[in-house]
DNA sequence: TCAAATAGTTTAATAATTAAACTACATCGC
DNA sequence: GCGATGTAGTTTAATTATTAAACTATTTGA
């Protein structure tokens, strides 16, 4: 077994090169659908929320209303999401993805959804418990020291 | 111990969360340091690679090089990276960050790595080497899957 | 019931990117 | 050596994405 701090090491630069083949992934896939990254992220939450009104997704997304209502028209003219009234509020619009839009998903994470079980499957309970408590460290690490960042005003010294 | 099903589940929910962890860590440090997710990410790789030109920049960032000058031009203006002459090629410059900003990077970066690597210390030779195990396999899986995707044509059926 | 707040859209201006033309230098075949 | 061809980076014009702010329609609540 190698000595820990190399697999401290070790760790932290397969993370970086785990973060950015997920890029890559994302690209790829953005590409597939005919997208650009905003949308896809726009996808990714209208899947998480199933249904969603406008201003919630523009707050999830980080954009202004504006840009909400021209990322909406983009997504609604490639035929992936649809605004739908809302039955209770008539100012407000809920936006829902078609169903062309859930095989295009499918088709492309799908794959490797599956493929990721079959790999997970190949370790035992004990493995998976340590890994899903070593993700959920490093996420609750990473959300506070997020917060230190969001304080930081960097003079450029 | 939880069923292998429920902690395979649990790891897939729990890596969506750190992929939008590490996405709302980018947008802080972004915004710490005053620049664009463009140009935090060709900081990133003008780190890897110590200094490169900036052609290789160009290829690696999936810009075209013209879009890469106005890039250079942003981030030389913010006092992050300087364009230094080529010494083999006097067609060539080749790009370095100033010491300020590795200076800014360490005050973004730096906490997070010890917080991590303190974390990761509290876990024994063979956890660390499961999960580094874990995570190489699940970017190779990913990497392959890009692949795929990448030749997926689709017709919004 | 009317004033203030909210949901979404529109508009004008700005920022980031591409494609293509351009300049300067390097390299390859003769 | 020398000219043809290729490469590195920049410039320019057009396109795309985003913001800020004004605007419309509706809801809330005093």
């Amino acid at each position: 077994m190698k000595p820990k701090t190399e697999l401290i090491a070790a760790i932290g630069e397969a993370t970086r090169l785990f973060q950015d083949s997920t890029d890559a992934f994302d690209d790829a896939a953005c590409a597939a659908l005919g997208i650009n990254r905003t949308d896809l992220k726009c996808l990714g939450m209208i899947v998480e929320a199933n249904s969603i009104s406008a201003g919630e997704l523009a707050a999830g997304m980080g954009l202004t209303r504006g840009a909400m209502t021209t990322a909406l028209d983009r997504i609604e003219r490639a035929g992936y999401a649809r605004r739908v009234a809302d039955p209770d509020d008539r100012r407000g619009i809920r936006v829902e993805l078609t169903p062309s839009c859930m095989r295009s998903l499918e088709a492309i994470w799908g794959g490797i959804r599956r493929e990721g079980e079959a790999m997970m499957s190949g370790y035992t309970a004990a493995e998976l418990a340590t890994v899903l408590r070593f993700i959920q460290e490093a996420r609750a690490l990473q959300q506070r020291d997020t917060q230190r960042v969001r304080k930081l005003k960097l003079g450029n010294t």
